[in-house]
DNA sequence: ACCTATTAATAATT
DNA sequence: TAATTATTAATAGGT
């Protein structure tokens, strides 16, 4: 079609090829548009000239990306590059990770170990003894430092006890003074009374037990 | 181009839509075919018929994946988007089931026990002790399989030397024939000594225990 | 699937 | 680079 037929190779004149890449080019998308509205088709197309310009069509209703993603499921071929390659093998190793910790966790719990050897549940059993033991060390830790807050308490229990002594002693003492008028003079010294003890089965200590 | 000119607008004739089809997506094969091969170009074209069959060509010397990776680079569009989501979203998953897990092992060797409060402690020493008692109970299982075992073999062994018992003394016997003459009529009866007994402490059962 | 009248694409030229 | 046009190629409708 033209003034004369050709030969489908490479054109060598440089401006001829490129206008001729122009002509067949829009050709091409004008075809695809027509196929896709005449027969419902999907159509993706893709040019890129020799110089590297992108040119493309995609029918409308769709996408690109949709189309290949039909493209991937449809021929089994996989376009996606090496990000893709790099993201799946992520997720192999994780999931392989996974298992290994779910079967590890499952034995700990006394699951699936009808397969293993009784050489296998040894390693099983000192986690298991070193986890309670742990745990139990630490369940320690804890019962002490209730304890130790438990006489903090006590203490300052006892130390307010005291300041409330002191102040009834100084109310009464108030009191007495308004009743028979000031003095002065009067002294009311402060005293720690070292017999003062406050009961063990304080109710505030219930609490923390 | 044909007979007629046509309307580019769906072809309504089913037959008609599908004759057009496969006619027009020859042409455009060949278009890009083509084009490729005169211009240098690189083309990539998928299409899908409205049933959902695929064709496609790409140039040679390249491929899909690679046309789809520069036009990427070029176009700025990205084509896997989609995709990309989907498999980073699956990775979080999977790395967050992996954390859950990793934590739960780490909890029950006792390690990072001290952000926990005492409440917390509870089902993982629950946990630990199920584990222990499932362990146990399997090490059991095994422990009474051996002793099942070991009575087999020491009833095996009773067997066997009872039999070796009747050669000795059918061999025994025999030498005597040799040495007095043979007896046709002479009777070896075979009888099983009831009070016959291995010892318990049998050497072959040392290794099963 | 093939045929062919007709339209559409395009190679060469301007 | 764009328009023109002679010619080939594509294809619509029929068989």
């Amino acid at each position: 079609m033209g003034r004369g037929k050709i030969e489908i190779k490479r054109i060598e004149n440089s401006t001829n090829r490129q206008v001729t890449f122009s002509k067949r080019r829009n050709g091409i998308l004008k075809k695809a548009r027509e196929i896709s509205v005449l027969c419902e088709a999907e159509v993706g197309v893709v040019i890129f000239s020799s110089a590297g310009k992108l040119y493309d069509f995609c029918s409308p209703k769709t996408s690109l990306p949709k189309i290949l993603e039909k493209y991937q499921s449809n021929s089994g071929r996989i376009l996606w590059d090496e990000k893709h390659k790099s993201l799946s093998a992520e997720i192999d190793r994780i999931k392989k990770e996974n298992d290994n910790m779910q079967i590890e966790l499952r034995h700990l719990k006394g699951e699936d170990l009808t397969p293993l050897q009784p050489r296998e549940l040894i390693p099983i059993e000192e986690a298991l003894q070193n986890g309670l033991t742990n745990l139990r060390d630490k369940q320690m830790d804890y019962w002490r430092m209730l304890r130790r807050n438990g006489k903090m308490l006590e203490e300052e229990n006892k130390m307010l006890a005291f300041r409330l002594h002191q102040q009834e002693v100084a109310l009464s003492g108030s009191m007495r003074d308004l009743e028979l008028g000031y003095h002065p003079d009067r002294e009311f010294a402060v005293q720690m009374p070292m017999t003062f003890r406050v009961q063990p089965n304080h109710p505030n200590l219930q609490e923390n037990k």
